[in-house]
DNA sequence: TGCCAGGCCCTCTTTAGGGCCTT
């Protein structure tokens, strides 16, 4: 049975998977493209600011200084959905460290927004690559998503915009060629 | 200044501990 990868990342306020908020959204399947940005509700820490160039100052999101257009945390999250909810099944979101990081951090606020159910019916399982990269390769001087893409690609990227993230996943999943019984064996079910 | 989260993986392991990766 065939399944579709849908590739994601977000940027959010902090590492704290239990209290950070989401300030980016993003998803690539193929030339298919997801992006959403929105105002936080809870301070960004310092680090995270630093690394991702977002503030908010006046009610407004800021990268790098320059206002970003945003919508309601729930509204991204119900059009993510919805953006998941058009391809066909199985759908599997794939993440770098989605087990640890994206995939608590999403449950969360789909959940405390009523979409978990819905997000359910359109996504079956995440996909951590981190897990799939560390199994496929050994004895790599790094397993994080600058460096493998770096070493495969042979590219440096934006780094930390959720975007340009999700777009270089798909790429380095594309040149990796991982086999299905190894994408089989790094699926994280939804149903949490 | 340096610490802050945490499950998985590895190994100088299993009666444990440290590093990784994500923002």
């Amino acid at each position: 049975m065939s399944y579709t990868l849908v590739f994601f990342d977000l940027e959010t306020t902090g590492l704290d998977t239990e209290r950070c908020d989401i300030i980016q959204i993003a998803a690539v399947c193929g030339t298919r493209v997801f992006n959403a940005f929105t105002v936080p509700r809870c301070a960004i820490t310092g680090e995270a600011s630093r690394l991702t160039g977002f503030s908010v100052a006046g009610g407004l999101l800021l990268r790098r200084g320059e206002a970003v257009p945003t919508v309601s945390l729930p509204q991204a999250l119900a059009s993510f959905v919805e953006f998941l909810g058009s391809f066909c099944g199985p759908v599997y979101l794939a993440a770098h460290n989605a087990n640890r990081f994206d995939a608590p951090v999403l449950q969360r606020m789909l959940r405390e927004f009523s979409l978990l159910r819905r997000f359910q019916g359109a996504v079956s399982s995440y996909l951590d690559t981190f897990l799939l990269t560390k199994r496929m390769l050994t004895n790599f001087y790094s397993y994080s998503l600058p460096y493998m893409v770096e070493r495969f690609l042979g590219k440096t990227y934006a780094a930390h915009n959720a975007l340009e993230d999700a777009r270089m996943l798909q790429e380095l999943f594309q040149a990796l060629k991982p086999g299905r019984n190894a994408v089989m064996k790094c699926l994280i079910s939804t149903q949490t």
